[in-house]
DNA sequence: CGACCGATTGACCTGCGTCAAATATCGTGG
DNA sequence: CCACGATATTTGACGCAGGTCAATCGGTCG
């Protein structure tokens, strides 16, 4: 049951060819799979952006350490919740959304949790090391449909996607183009940093 | 936290405009809604696919009930799991899959489900109640483009679907073009009924 | 300098969307 | 039993967002 401390994953599945679905991110503080893998085989892959840190807590020590912390219970029964709630905007954001639209949700979503871990710079960019076929594998778009999608959000002064950073130039037109609502987040109900 | 004893219902969410998404699919056995709602307020949104039983388990005694069976708190656990892994599974359907291939995937999970909990008719069908709207609604496709698509796939002999029920006229060609693998939704794993 | 990896570009194509109208299908009341 | 409105399926013509293929460019590193 490992823990991120530092750095960035992403959770994928295989359809059978050489495609790729990411399936969800992880910055510090979530936990990389809520699974107790006796119960339930993992049905996904786990990937790290760049270094990572992580703790394991053995499976073992668990359940004696839920009974004794119901806070901690909480948080992790909060988590799955979480969890549910992403994937389920993430469905609608995929299958009602235009190519433009599911960069700007997709964006506004890991902006506001890097931000909520403090993953953020100076100058207001969020720390965000991906290249164009990581997005492609987000959204469900291809490669070059990305890299055309991103040249006209630059062009628009939505966002600057930088290296390892991203810049969000006017988060009002860039949650109001992706239909973003925070709320399904929770990131004020003390999610944030379990560390 | 309702349960379903009889009948079908369905999850969605509404971006801004007429458009919905339809985020999962309940049969019976299965909870409404695994939220404690206190803890998580909801959102998303439940409609009922032609009449439904549905069995109520106040909130309050619910803490108690898990705490004295473990069979059911365990239940609960797999519930939540489950419910996961048809989120991840629908991400990369509607993500990665053409058309066919989307309303293939839908159909074998809801043939698996349906079967495991004895909603089949003596030639083989299963009791799916939906209109075409709805499956639009649920592959992010068009009415007009499902239409097409289910005119081929009855042409092509893989499955014909009536007014209140689905036939599935070629199982393993069905699984093969939706590159469908059941073991996400873990049926043998006595999930099946809870009732 | 050469190899490599990621970003970018161009030409072209097609799956699916859009708009709009035509047919079923069905429950209801006359 | 039939007419009628409402709901669902089907059809046709046409357009475009996004896919495909393939080449180029820029930077980085040994």
């Amino acid at each position: 049951m490992p823990l991120i401390l530092g750095g960035l994953a992403f959770l994928f599945k295989h359809p059978a060819a050489g495609r790729r679905q990411i399936v969800g991110y992880r910055v510090p503080g979530d936990f990389c799979d809520v699974h107790l893998s006796e119960l339930y085989p993992l049905d996904y892959s786990v990937a790290a952006l760049g270094p990572v840190r992580v703790a394991s807590i053995p499976v073992r020590d668990l359940s004696d350490l839920l009974a004794r912390h119901p806070a901690i219970e909480r948080a992790f029964a909060l988590a799955e919740l979480l969890d549910l709630a992403m994937l389920r905007e993430w469905l609608l954001n995929i299958g009602q959304r235009n190519a433009q639209q599911k960069l700007c949700h997709f964006f506004c979503e890991m902006s506001v949790r890097l931000r909520a871990v403090g993953m953020v710079n100076g100058d207001g960019s969020v720390e965000l090391p991906l290249d164009q076929a990581v997005l492609a594998d987000t959204t469900g778009l291809t490669l070059v449909h990305i890299n055309r999608t991103l040249q006209q959000m630059r062009h628009d002064r939505l966002v600057e996607l930088g290296k390892r950073r991203l810049t969000v130039r006017d988060p009002e037109r860039l949650a109001a183009v992706a239909e973003f609502d925070t709320s399904y987040l929770r990131v004020e109900h003390g999610r944030t940093a379990v560390a």
